[in-house]
DNA sequence: CGTTGAGTTGACTGATCTCAAATACGGTGG
DNA sequence: CCACCGTATTTGAGATCAGTCAACTCAACG
């Protein structure tokens, strides 16, 4: 139901196939690349895979081929525990490199489930190593982005070891806006492709407190919800709620001793 | 007190300098690497710092030059909260690599600072990434670490987000115990660098509910503790408390689907 | 129009935190 | 080598945030 209202970043990304021409191409492997290099990547990548909602695109413990460059929808990694628990280790969305967990013992560590319709562009690693050996942009852009995924899920550790459940729901819901935005979405409106259920198992928290958030969150004049379509009413109370953090990220400079 | 009865491996690497001829060395960035390769990865390591007690080898928010490799002693990484709180992210021991989470926006996303006394190795990461292009053995060794600790987060996220407290301590003391004994040291009995604190603020833990675990663990015959001393009386039923996972990583083979 | 899964809401429970106090330990100066 | 001080650790008691269990609503689907 979903697909028939994409946004055009979404449809556009069907028929492309060579990344220079992929509106996505500065998100998933973007800078210091020429136009030469983008061809070279181009003929690495093989044929768009597409899945339903509730696909996997890898399941754990399935061997390493690819790493998976997603045009549109969205993914969620998800590790379970013995115990038959789940913990999501994170929501995938359009522009975003996946798999790349993978690589250390060339098996996935975790399965990786469409929330929705996913096109991804499929990576041959061997094929991206070769191509790195010989780009050193592409190189180095492996390597941030690595390094990144790294970063985030840094951040997702401080929120479920020190931030209460109002703060990590608050914190999650910002962090969406933003990529939504950064894809050319809106920031204040939009359609959650995850369950409460998910979104509990990626918080540390169970589905109803998820739930009662969102309808304190509602109550309190911080968002809109209905089902799963949100509006941000007020950003800087749940920026506030989140503990807004001053950022390294952004251009201002600093040292220290 | 510690530095005089270290073992073997850490009074070893304080007069090494050529990687070829560390012990670490299969730690740092093993594997893949000619003696050749290896000789040229050494002329680019800068000379050892030593830090004391309480020392940041870099803080949050400065500029990344260098990537580390701990030879000796150990070190805790941590993010701080606007409201004062520490979320410790990672303790590195010997033969690991520190730093690579700075590489995706050139600053350093946390603190890094010692826990006992420190020996690293200084790499700049652009001779690294030079050498890196140059070497494919070395490029994907990077490729590799770096995914390791991606895959290591995700387990951190796991722990913080469904297991009990005790699980968390007794996957914490097994993953050290593992981590000692790859070193050489012994698994059973070993010194905790980190304080009750440090290890709460790595839980998600109060620093009281690690000390009343501790005394738990020690009543019920799992353990023996002498302050930082901790000898490993039953590891079954550790492993058993901790959920004992099946592992991916082991030789054993599977598929999926 | 019944069945099913997702979401909401309420009542109660409990694991873990917070506050507080006692004790042990590590390091320092005499 | 010993006394002393500040910090780390242990332990207790009460408070609380979030989980569990359960009932109910709603929308989608056949």
């Amino acid at each position: 139901m979903a697909a028939s209202k994409r946004s055009p970043v979404v449809n556009l990304s069907r028929m492309k196939v060579a990344c220079k021409d992929c509106s996505l191409r500065e998100l998933c492997l973007p800078l210091g690349l020429t136009e030469d290099d983008m061809g070279d990547l181009a003929k690495i990548i093989k044929r768009t895979r597409n899945l339903k909602k509730g696909d996997h695109l890898y399941r754990i413990g399935e061997k390493l081929q690819s790493l998976y460059a997603i045009k549109s929808g969205s993914i969620k990694s998800l590790e379970l525990a013995q115990d038959g628990y789940v913990q999501i280790t994170g929501f995938h969305l359009p522009g975003e490199l996946i798999g790349v967990d993978a690589i250390s013992d060339e098996r996935h560590p975790c399965d990786a489930i469409a929330l929705e319709p996913v096109q991804v562009c499929e990576i041959p690693l061997n094929s991206l190593e070769d191509l790195a050996g010989k780009i050193p942009g592409l190189q180095r852009q492996l390597l941030r982005i690595m390094s990144k995924e790294i970063v985030k899920e840094q951040g997702q550790l401080m929120m479920l070891g020190k931030m209460t459940a109002d703060a990590r729901l608050a914190t999650c819901l910002l962090s969406l806006s933003e990529r939504f935005e950064s894809l050319g979405l809106s920031a204040k409106h939009f359609r959650l492709s995850m369950s409460r259920q998910d979104l509990g198992d990626y918080l540390g928290l169970a589905l109803e407190t998820v739930s009662r958030l969102f309808s304190r969150f509602q109550d309190d004049g911080m968002i809109k919800v209905e089902g799963r379509q949100v509006h941000i009413l007020d950003l800087a109370a749940l920026q506030a709620l989140a503990g807004d953090v001053q950022d390294w990220n952004k251009p201002s400079s600093r040292s220290a001793s």
